[in-house]
DNA sequence: TGTACATCAGTGAACGCGCGTTCACTGATGTAC
DNA sequence: TGTACATCAGTGAACGCGCGTTCACTGATGTAC
C-alpha cells in the first residue's frame, strides 16, 4: 500500500479525470451548459480544486479540442500511409474514419457539438483544425495520378467537398445505433467520395450547359 | 391612443416577441444555456408570464425549428420553380441559398447550432426536417434529364451529398464577415454542386480501380 | 540519514446571484343576457 | 345599450437550489542542507 506516485503524477491523473468527466458530461447538452461544479463532483474533488488545473470551463474546452484533433491527425496519418489508388483513397478514408469514430466516439461527439455551439474561442479553434485537415487532404490529393494539372484552387475545392462529406458522414454515424443503418451510411459515403473524384476528374471537360 | 388590438392579438404579439428574443439571445451560446428569465427580461414581461405561451424553453425551441424550416421550405419552392437544366440547378440553388442565409440569418444560425447542441427533441426535429429536405431534392433530381435510369438509392446518395455541401456552405457563409471571402465560398460551392452532378452522371462508367 | 522549511493539490466555509417554479392576485377584455 | 359575470395575460412575492469565485487553511510531498 506504499505510495508509488509522485505529486506531479497525481496532479496529471486529476487533470485527466477532469478532461474525461467534461467530455462525458458535456455530451448531455453542451460545454456552454456545463458547470464547473458538475465536473468537480464527477471527478470527486471540491469545486475550488478545479482552478489548480484550468482557469475556466472554456480553457478546459480548448484543451479538449487539442486532444480531439490529435486523434484525428493520427487518423489522417493512417490514411496517408501506403500507396493508394483513387479507389483506395475513398475506401481507406471511410474505413479508417468509421473505425476512429467508434474508437474516439466521445471526441467526435465533442467536436460535432462544439463546432457550432461552443464558446467562441472553442468554435474558432475547431474551425482552424478542420481547415488544417482540409489542407492536408489537398496535399494528399496532389500526390495522386491525374491531378498533376490541377491548380491549388481546384485541390481546395475538392478537398473541401470531401471533408464536408466526411464530417457529415461522421455526424450521421454518431446518431445511428443499429449496425445495418450504419453499413448503409458507410456504403453511401464510399459512393459519394468516389463520385466526387470522378466528378473532379471529368467536370472541366463537360460543357457548362449539359 | 385608443386600444385597437384584441386580447388574442396582443397575446400573439407577446408570443412573437418571445420567439424573436429567444432566437436572438440563444445566438450568444445555445438554447441549452438560455434561461427563461433572460427571455422574459428581454421581452419585458415577468418570468412567470412566459408560461402563458410555452411550457418550457425546449417547447419554445421546437416552435423555432418549425419557423426556421418554414423559411427553408419557401427557399426550396423557389429553387423548384422554373425549368432548370443541370447548370441551372446548381446556380439557382446556391444563389437562392445565399440570399436566404442573409435574409433569414438568425434562423440559419439557430439551425446550425441546435442541430448538434440543442435539447434532444430539438435535434431530432431538425434532423427530420433535413431528411425531408433531402427527399424533396431527390424528387427534383428525378425530374432532370439524364437521371431516368437512376435508382431511388442513387437519387438518395446524390441528394444527400448535395445537401451536405449546401449545409456546409451555409455554415461557412454564416461565419465569414467580408464579401470577398463570401464570393469565393459561393464560387466554390457552385463548382462543387456541378462536380457532384458530373460525377454522378459519370461514375458508373468508370472502372472501380482507376 | 535527519531535520527544517517550501511547495502546492486539495479542503471547506462563505458570499451574492440568477435560476425554474408555486401561488394567490389584478384588472382589462370578452361574453351572455 | 347596460349590467353582471367569466376569462385570462400578466403581476409580484416567495421558495429552495446550484452556480462561480474568494479566502484562509491543511497536510502530504519535495528539497536544501
Amino acid at each position: 500500500m506504499a505510495e508509488t506516485t509522485t505529486r506531479v503524477e497525481r496532479k496529471e491523473l486529476t487533470r485527466r479525470a477532469i478532461l474525461d468527466a467534461a467530455l462525458d458530461l458535456s455530451a448531455q447538452s453542451t460545454l456552454a451548459a456545463l458547470s464547473l461544479r458538475q465536473v468537480a463532483k464527477e471527478v470527486g474533488i471540491v469545486p475550488t480544486a478545479f482552478y489548480r488545473h484550468f482557469d475556466s470551463i472554456e480553457a478546459l474546452g480548448l484543451a479538449l479540442v487539442d486532444e480531439s484533433f490529435a486523434s484525428l491527425r493520427t487518423m489522417m496519418r493512417a490514411i496517408r500511409r501506403g500507396d493508394p489508388s483513387y479507389a483506395d483513397i475513398a475506401d481507406r478514408s471511410i474505413t479508417i474514419l468509421v473505425e476512429h469514430v467508434h474508437h474516439q466516439r466521445a471526441h467526435f461527439l465533442f467536436i460535432a457539438r462544439e463546432r457550432a455551439a461552443g464558446p467562441t474561442a472553442v468554435r474558432r479553434a475547431i474551425r482552424q483544425q478542420i481547415e488544417l485537415f482540409e489542407q492536408e487532404l489537398a496535399i494528399d490529393l496532389a500526390g495522386l495520378p491525374g491531378t498533376e494539372l490541377w491548380s491549388a484552387e481546384d485541390l481546395g475545392v475538392v478537398s473541401n467537398l470531401m471533408v464536408s462529406a466526411l464530417v457529415s458522414t461522421a455526424e450521421s454515424i454518431l446518431t445511428v445505433a443499429d449496425p445495418a443503418t450504419e453499413r448503409e451510411l458507410v456504403a453511401r459515403a464510399r459512393t459519394q467520395l468516389r463520385m466526387v473524384l470522378v466528378g473532379a476528374l471529368n467536370w472541366r471537360s463537360v460543357p457548362s450547359g449539359t
